[in-house]
DNA sequence: CGGGTTGTGTAATGACCATTAACGAAAATA
DNA sequence: TATTTTCGTTAATGGTCATTACACAACCCG
């Protein structure tokens, strides 16, 4: 997305990389929440100096922002659950199951980065989080209406409130294992439901 | 609980009611969250200053506690729906539809305090939070199983989780009847996979 | 009325917060 | 080499945070 990637600028170059600053972001974000880490803590983990972050990124916000972005385009794959063709109660519980692993494999950094922050108030990163969830819900939402399935959106939201469950349990300190039964619990409901509407 | 509620104390009496004092930090701590609520704001709803809190409550910490005390005494009626010789699954939703009724009946104060604040990581508070969570759930874990039910845990991990996400669904800003629509899936759920097990 | 005891108010404590002004340093172009 | 452009560092900004000395006020018991 950055124009002239290979371009050199005119002036002193950046003493840093750009994607490895955000990713450390990230790591910190989803470890203690946005509100939890400091521009200090940032700048530490980066390596640089306050001013340095805000000449590159502007503010902590817009650098959480970057944060979500790379998360969402290199954590979530989304697309790889929801293939159209797939059988559409199967592909929920793979992507439940899937979710149920990611949201624990990391001692640290536990639950999704994007729904544990999409609850505050009416901050701009809050929005921001806010609205990627609201995205990949309505791409379940899509692919269950394009699969046939009857009531897509009662069924997106459904699985998309036993995600945040999932992610909010992951955040508790609950383990693997426990969190796949639950996944399996929810997955077999999905199958129960759409054979007795069938 | 508190002795000597009739009896008068010795120096000047205090100027203000405890428990109201409680309830109005419980409705401030459930609508911003614990690090969102400033002593300036408890003490300014409360409508005293500093010192007076500090000598009634000790610490924010502890008066956060106090008011987790009260919430779940008088907001979370688990035993109304955990009765003994009830049919199990059907107790389970009905608690499920009666969360998605609570959740969102103050437009202020979405959710579950309890459970929204159970994720924090080593704070006291957080602790205390996540330790009531847990005693309720050994509360269905053991109504289940006194039922005859196979896997307790695992079916009072899914409402667990199911609750987890309802309150972080609550908190996100969904409305009752969307709610209410997941709560019933979940429901059902809960029947259905019974029906399958025996 | 007066000493003991306890609550309340004013005002301050030190720590941390996000953000930035000013200046020196480094690399590109000319 | 001279100039331009951008970066990095030091140090400070004003703000908010939880918590507390200190002095005064209100009540009980004698």
């Amino acid at each position: 997305m950055t124009i002239n990637e290979n371009k050199r600028p005119r002036g002193r170059p950046r003493g840093f990389a750009l994607e490895a600053a955000v990713e450390a972001g990230q790591h910190l974000f989803h470890e203690h929440g946005y509100e939890n880490v400091s521009v200090a803590a940032l700048t530490e983990a980066i390596g640089i100096t306050p001013p340095s972050f805000y000449a590159a990124f502007g503010s902590k916000a817009a650098f959480f922002k970057e944060s979500l972005r790379l998360y969402s385009a290199t954590v979530v794959p989304l697309d790889r659950f929801l293939m159209p063709g797939a059988a559409p109660m199967a592909a929920l519980g793979d992507m439940l199951r899937a979710a149920a692993h990611a949201y624990t494999t990391s001692s640290q950094r536990r639950g999704c980065l994007i729904l544990e922050h999409a609850k505050a108030g009416i901050t701009d990163w809050g929005i921001a989080a806010k609205q990627i969830a609201g995205e990949n819900r309505s791409r379940v939402a899509e692919f269950l209406d394009d699969a046939g399935i009857k009531a897509p959106g009662r069924v997106a939201d459904y699985v998309a409130t036993t995600m945040l469950g999932l992610s909010a349990a992951a955040r508790e300190g609950w383990d693997e294992p426990r969190l796949l039964a639950v996944a399996n619990t929810a997955a077999e409901a999905l199958l129960c439901r759409s054979t007795l509407e069938e």
